[in-house]
DNA sequence: CGTTACTGGCAAAACGTTTAGCTAAACGTT
DNA sequence: AACGTTTAGCTAAACGTTTTGCCAGTAACG
């Protein structure tokens, strides 16, 4: 493994002049230069990041910590802040916290320990460990996205979950269906109550009330979710339509709905928050609530890289709207 | 910030004392263990990795790096590796190719400047750059997986294509197929070609030809795989079969089928590698071999960690075993 | 009681970089 | 010609750890 010293010697230089060229702040004389770019790739020589990162104080790393990768929303957040970050000479440590928020201190202390220029956490949501997150950052750049409450100390980049959850909804209505089931992520994360909650309130503005008995609560992931609509599905008061709060748990309920033969829209319409590749290969082909994932990424970092060059504005809530990809899984209710 | 002589302090006694109960190798007396722990919490202490690093030669960081995180195998693959690295005490830091192998060699140098302790690459399977790689490496551990060509002077841990293709063959003549397309990768990958090669094998086998008009060859990915099974279904001699070599691609013919308003199986079946949650879910649901994704992430992992600890027998290359999972899709031809 | 063996704890020397401060040469100005 | 200015390049001092070697106690032994 070669070292500067050894880069310095081969070219005949002093290793402050290595330095120089390779971080190419100050001048060196082009003779020089290209000799010690020769020492360098004659060398197979690479920049000891631990070493450079010990003495600058800071890394050219920053944290990424989601609950879930395997969630196709994470996984596109994740691959876009990747790029970005690599664009800006960045890279990505990746940290998961399992849908666990007591993770997310160890996450963020994962990352402060490797000095890291800063981090994009998308907390798990629940709200009671807000707090604790604070303490662990010791004073490491941070922002939030997707699933962060509204505090207002730090800088924040989500979704307007409300307006997504009213998309829905108002589209659903539009086909006339009063009888509307609802399969809703855990009430305590901020993201699956807020989008239950303007569920409910966009209903309520044209005087529909959602049956308790039809509506689910699960932990935003398939097999709950499978089972909560097979409930629903099965019951008395089977609904005309389903919201379903995300992606994973659309594959359950179209699973429950394919178990007891119904077809869609014509037996139930559905619409779900979040897009993805097979919903538009899916037959129907789903309707869904498209949330701006790229934008919202590439905002989180912006906003990163803002906070690491030194802006000390108040931190702010950014919130992007989403879209109503309209496609051929809502109708009208069968008499 | 603080560092470990603020604990030093604070507790009252050595940074080396310090230093010994954070490692947990020397003894120290139950006193003052516990004298560091408080002054540790008390300040908020958290380990400088880069120092540390820079100390110990190599840090405690894995590098992982796929050619695109946006393919559900790679996601999964990530997964695993992630929680099989978190729980050894390693973090990951993620590189992308972005299905260039000319990238491969910056990730790789990336990894070496962080002093990842070692390293997994999932090449993109470009035969060519495999003598850059040994380059990049600079001496770190390197274990390499999916990808992988079958050279011999590096560990390697790949799912059996072959046998996966023959799988899906077998499967597609056990109805009686004679007529059968392919969609197949990029030619130039290892993988794409083995695959390929394997289910032509298989075909001829049992006398059945591949005619050169139904094979189309695209990148793995969801929109060329669309246009070529377009002009497949749409060619003179409609296939009444389609072996699809990705999950990706997947998802093109059925948008492709779903264009013509084909159904599944009665007037194609259905094969393809991978499997992936909305395989279930869709209707039909869709026969695939499966890949032993876990089995793979964890036996690479479980390989560099016998290299970071000393190991130094020869490479091998382990194959593992894929599954076929038959679902809906798959069924007899109609005359 | 004197020697040896062991122990917990400390001081200090690295690790490979960055960077502030310096030297000396070259230039422009009077 | 003497002066200040600028500049390319160097020296050396950090950065926060880990770890080797050492010291001073204590225990064990003859």
């Amino acid at each position: 493994m070669p070292t500067m010293k050894d880069v310095a010697k081969r070219a005949g230089v002093s290793i402050a002049t290595v330095s120089a060229v390779l971080s190419g702040a100050a001048f060196v004389s082009p003779p020089l230069k290209v000799k010690v770019e020769e020492a360098i790739v004659a060398l197979g020589y690479a920049r000891n990041a631990m070493a450079s990162g010990l003495k600058r104080g800071h890394s050219q790393l920053i944290g990424l910590v989601v609950p879930d990768i395997t969630n196709p929303f994470f996984t596109s957040f994740v691959d876009h802040v990747q790029k970005a970050a690599d664009a800006a000479g960045y890279s990505v440590l990746l940290g998961l916290t399992d849908n666990d928020s007591k993770r997310e201190p160890a996450a963020l202390n994962l990352m402060r320990s490797h000095q890291a220029a800063g981090t994009i956490l998308c907390p798990t949501g629940d709200a009671a460990n807000y707090a604790q997150i604070g303490k662990s950052t010791g004073g490491m750049k941070l922002v939030l996205s997707d699933n962060a409450t509204d505090q207002t100390d730090v800088d924040t980049v989500v979704m307007d979950n409300a307006l997504a959850a009213e998309l829905a909804a108002r589209h659903i209505l539009s086909f006339g269906h009063s009888k509307i089931g609802v399969v809703a992520g855990p009430g305590y994360q901020y993201v699956a109550s807020r989008r239950y909650n303007a569920f409910e309130q966009a209903l309520k503005l044209k005087s529909v009330t959602l049956e308790p008995s039809l509506v689910a609560h699960g932990g935003f992931r398939e097999l709950e979710a499978h089972a909560a609509a097979g409930r629903l599905l099965m019951g008395p008061a089977r609904p005309t339509a389903i919201f379903v709060a995300n992606n994973l748990m659309l594959i359950g309920v179209m699973r429950a709905i394919a178990d007891l033969a119904l077809r869609v829209p014509e037996d139930v319409s559905v619409v779900c928050i979040d897009d993805f590749a097979w919903a538009a290969a899916f037959q129907p082909t789903l309707t869904v609530v498209r949330q701006p994932i790229a934008q919202m990424a590439g905002l989180a970092f912006a906003r990163l890289l803002e906070r690491i060059a030194g802006d000390t504005s108040k931190p702010d809530r950014q919130e992007l709207a989403p879209e109503l990809v309209i496609r051929q899984s809502c109708g009208r209710p069968r008499l």
